[in-house]
DNA sequence: TATTATACATTCATGAATGTATGTATGTAA
DNA sequence: TTACATACATACATTCATGAATGTATAATA
């Protein structure tokens, strides 16, 4: 094969990191190789190379192209200081686990994020942006369980911190739960549901 | 080395065990070799190999030997037909999350089976107890909320279905979350407080 | 139009991990 | 005391996977 053009190379590096997006959730990381990623993606190892460093910075782009759960509920959280901050904060949530049982491309990355990879020293980039990422929702959320507590929509018996890091975990709970794929429990229908119900006993 | 007797044998197959515990959780599961934990263990492949057929059981073996966290919930739900359903899943579900925080070998068996594991294909035993003791709570704690309501203390705005998977997805996120290690959410501390907030929102 | 940089494919050397086969010293039962 | 089984250690063959080196045809560029 020989030169492509530049629009053509941006294709073949998409190619890469959508076989990469499918072999990575079908074997795990650890498991697939990179001739095993090229030959999904119709290419050689040789332009898997030419892309990327080596597994794990193809690992990285590839999660790139998507936002974290996390990232989601802050992005649709918009900017200004709503008077509803319980609801809106609820419906960024429930938004987000929506998003991640229709939208393939999320939900196989976070698939591949919670259980097809593991979290060891070179993960190191991955790990940071994370966890940065729950911190970033962990503050926002409890700002506006702040806000909340001001405009006495607070249930008594939950402080905003408390309020925060309980609506944190229940939604990485969710996320994991809603993976395993069980008939019984699927995301787009539980996690609202339990969403719903957290939320009111949280409001006052 | 020569035959040993079968307590000493018994003794070098749990130092390969611990050794494995320690290796794994540094490394990762993928990434360790058998050669790096009987180096740990302080004995050669070859031991490794006559106690275990391969990876996979040795680490089946290694979490074998202690109940998961689920597990932990139902053992110390006793069986007796409570008139505190919800008090006594409290307590459980505390005991539990403060096992992980206190207990060695289940922190790091939990870390290993959260965060440094790739769950594919020949993790199929594993996969399948997780998921059966999964299942196994839930319908244990939809019972007692089940209980919970008939005697009027499950709030309104729960059922007792809807309450169970939202405290079995907490208790997932708690744990997540409570291992990622940070200074400021301390498992210990920080999710009986969680519990205790959404016991109380769930009381009539 | 000649040149150069690009976008790959191909080849090769190397290392690491695995599983198996075999050796061997010793406990144990007859 | 002899057999045999056990509990390993050691040695070996084989299988990938990696990364680098090199080849090459073409797009871009001057």
């Amino acid at each position: 094969m020989a030169r492509r053009t530049k629009d053509e190379a941006e294709q073949t590096r998409h190619a890469i990191l959508d076989a990469a997006e499918k072999v990575f959730h079908k074997h795990g990381v650890a498991r697939t190789s990179l001739e095993e990623i090229a030959r999904a993606a119709k290419v050689t190892r040789g332009a898997v190379y030419w892309h990327f460093r080596d597994k794990i910075e193809l690992l990285e782009a590839m999660c790139q192209r998507v936002f974290l759960p996390q990232e989601d509920v802050l992005e649709s959280l918009a900017a200004a200081e709503s008077h509803t901050p319980l609801h809106d904060l609820k419906k960024a949530c429930t938004d987000a686990l929506c998003l991640i049982a229709k939208d393939r491309r999320r939900r196989r990355i976070t698939t591949i994020l919670y259980q097809r990879c593991e979290y060891v020293e070179d993960m190191a980039a991955i790990i940071h942006r994370r966890r940065e990422c729950k911190d970033r929702m962990l503050e926002r959320c409890q700002r506006l369980f702040e806000r909340a507590k001001k405009l006495k929509q607070l249930a008594p018996g939950w402080t905003p911190r408390m309020a925060a890091v309980t609506l944190q975990a229940l939604m990485s709970g969710l996320i994991i739960n809603g993976l395993e794929g069980r008939k019984e429990f699927d995301l787009a229908k539980a996690a609202p549901t339990c969403l719903e119900a957290f939320f009111k006993s949280l409001s006052a």
